[in-house]
RNA sequence: GCCCACAUAGCUCAGUGGUAGAGCACGUUCUUGGUAAGAACGAGGUCACCAGUUCAACUCUGGUUGUGGGCUCCA
């Protein structure tokens, strides 16, 4: 395995190579940056006299073609330093990559016969390594990622070791993105964008009803674990900002509004709001942890063309909270959030998130022995916690550490939901303190913490985790009942209200349509329970089920079908609802 | 904010310098049917918006807005 995984990455760290040998063969003046493998291809960044575009990869690809079938060897070869700046004359990106190599580092160069690239290596021996390879995409990129500098050219690419292995990956691209939230969002009339309010999001009903229903999910949690729902303002004055430090930090990022002769500022985040709470009453060191929990819609003025769908909006809701605590409570605090954590990603069957630990950046707060003591309580608690989790150094935020938790969409980029963040800073700020044991004024320890992150995003990348199709408990319509003919239209709206008087959600079907065609739509429209009814059932006072998998479950009463949903108001997965169906 | 691409009916998309088409969806009628599309007819569009070129612009040019793929930033 880990075999195959370097051949990967040798192929198409080489065919990165190729490709750049391709264009400046193509384009001459052609500038290069960098070019690495990523997890499924590669990439190389050009500054190209031409503008390039799709319609140029069918000639890249042919002149890449040449080069790989006239089975050129890689090789390496250590170079002094005057010896490298000699052989990328001109090519100034590359001067600055090995003026930028510590001088005790050895300069390497690799070369394929026609060309050659500075590279610390990890290729293939012969061109002809590369069995498939494509050329996917061209998009801007900052030169060293620094949106400062010029923006040069990326093609991306991928490439394999069989052209079976690239179909079937192309495949699953393809099959990625039938799962796009975006477009299941308008397939399933859960969600639309309208020009008039760019980047936030309108919920059609069945939208509205996955929303609050993972918001009344997160409640009953909230009463498991001790926390108390807020309900705050939307519009704060500029001057609430200028104490918080958005007005410095973030007011690109805010919307503002005028009122007479106040300046307004329209909420981005809740935490001042929390702050304002919080010192409005006198608290004493029995009343902690307290644990404010909001559901306030936010607002960001982000920056054009950072808006994706549901998953970066302008205006979203979270499922906020922040726990005012004593410095002796923060392991506990963080140690049962991490468990409410997992508990609810295990509910939703992301098996998978990732952590981030990120520590103190540049530009901070507070002196070095509160971040060291605060780091090492984060990572202790990670330890402790049993948690495996990667390190991002100079990632914090800049009044404490957080841990950061993320997910990956139907195409594989990872999007943060959840989070955890110390904060030393807002306490002092704003004057947050209790009364202690011994009736001495005390600063609270102030933790930031979501689990969902914004309920917006949590819900797009839910549609995709899910393909559409929501565990009942979740689906907007969790029946279609279907009639065999017209005949049986009548018991069909009899068995319709019967099981809406139960609470459960969905219709019969009395539109003309065949009953072929209504099983299509149900299904189309991902319905958990397609019921069917025709003379059998009508005769047996009983149902024929179909599943949305196609699975079907045949003469089930009435009834007993009512009471099996009584009982089980959640159920999470089709084959879960089969196993409870089945029992009757 | 930056680079590139795109914007035609509710949805998915054709299309041409001489003011528009398909499939699905929608409406009406016919159809009385057993597990993913029965049929006919009908309604619908300032071709995103604003300028310019032209006798004539949905089509060419420029700008604006929005969306998509990235970069940067971030929940």
């Amino acid at each position: 395995m880990e075999d195959l995984e370097k051949l990967r990455f040798n192929i198409r760290h080489s065919a990165a190579h190729i490709m750049a040998e391709a264009v400046m063969n193509i384009f001459p003046g052609t500038k290069i940056g960098i070019g690495p493998p990523t997890s499924d291809g590669f990439y190389y960044d050009f500054d190209c006299p031409k503008q390039l575009s799709k319609d140029d990869f069918k000639d890249i690809e042919r002149e890449m073609k040449k080069i790989i079938k006239s089975k050129r060897k890689f090789t390496g070869e250590v170079v002094s330093r005057d010896d490298a700046i000699k052989r990328f004359y001109g090519q100034e990106y590359k001067l600055e990559i090995i003026k930028g190599i510590p001088k005790n580092e050895k300069l390497t160069i690799w070369s394929h016969e026609s060309w050659e690239d500075i590279c610390k290596g990890g290729h293939v021996d012969s061109t002809n390594k590369i069995k498939a390879f494509k050329l996917l995409d061209v998009a801007g990129a900052y030169w060293k990622g620094d949106e400062k500098n010029k923006m040069l050219q990326r093609v991306y690419g991928t490439a394999w070791e069989s052209k079976e292995e690239q179909k079937k990956y192309l495949e699953k691209l393809e099959l990625a993105a039938k799962r796009d939230h975006r477009k299941l969002g308008v397939s399933l009339d859960l969600f639309y964008f309208d020009e008039f309010s760019p980047a936030m999001p309108f919920f059609l009903p069945k939208g509205t009803f996955i929303m609050n229903e993972l918001t009344n999910y997160m409640r009953e949690k909230y009463k498991k674990y001790g926390y108390q729902e807020v309900i705050t303002p939307q519009i704060f004055s500029s001057k609430l900002w200028d104490l918080s430090g958005h007005s410095s930090h973030f007011q690109e990022n805010m919307f503002f509004t005028e009122n007479d002769e106040n300046k307004m500022g329209i909420k981005p985040m809740n935490c001042p709001s929390h702050y304002l709470l919080f010192r409005s009453r006198l608290h004493s060191y029995k009343d902690l942890p307290i644990r404010y929990a909001d559901f306030g819609r936010l607002h960001r003025n982000e920056r054009s063309g950072v808006s994706h769908g549901l998953t970066r909006v302008k205006s979203f809701s979270q499922d906020d909270s922040h726990i005012f605590c004593t410095k002796d409570q923060i392991e506990a605090e963080i140690l049962s959030f991490l468990n409410l954590l997992q508990e609810v990603y295990e509910d939703f069957g992301f098996e998978k998130p990732t952590f981030y630990l990120s520590l103190r950046p540049e530009n901070r707060t507070g002196n070095d022995d509160m971040w060291d003591h605060s780091e090492s309580v984060m990572k202790s608690i990670l330890e402790k916690s049993g948690m495996e989790f990667s390190i991002q150094d100079g990632e914090g935020a800049f009044y404490g550490p957080k841990i950061d938790i993320t997910v990956p969409d139907a195409l594989e980029r990872e999007w943060q939901l959840g989070t955890v963040q110390l904060d030393f800073f807002a306490s002092e700020k704003f004057g947050l303190n209790y009364i202690n044991k011994d009736g001495d004024k005390e600063n609270v320890v102030l933790i930031h913490r979501a689990i969902f992150g914004s309920l917006e995003r949590f819900f797009g990348i839910l549609i995709e985790h899910f393909g559409g199709s929501f565990p009942f408990w979740l689906s907007p319509d969790q029946f279609s009942l279907i009639p065999v003919s017209e005949n049986h239209f009548e018991h069909c709206k009899n068995i319709e209200n019967k099981l809406v008087s139960k609470g459960l959600r969905g219709k019969a079907d009395l539109s003309n349509d065949r009953f072929n065609n209504k099983i299509r739509k149900a299904q189309q429209m991902k319905i958990p329970l397609m019921i069917i009814i025709g003379d059998k059932e009508v005769e047996n006072n009983s149902l024929t089920i179909r599943l949305r998998n196609g699975k079907n479950l045949n003469d089930i009463k009435n009834e007993s079908l009512i009471q099996v949903f009584e009982e089980n108001s959640k159920i999470n997965n089709d084959d879960g609802l089969k196993a409870v169906l089945e029992e009757i």
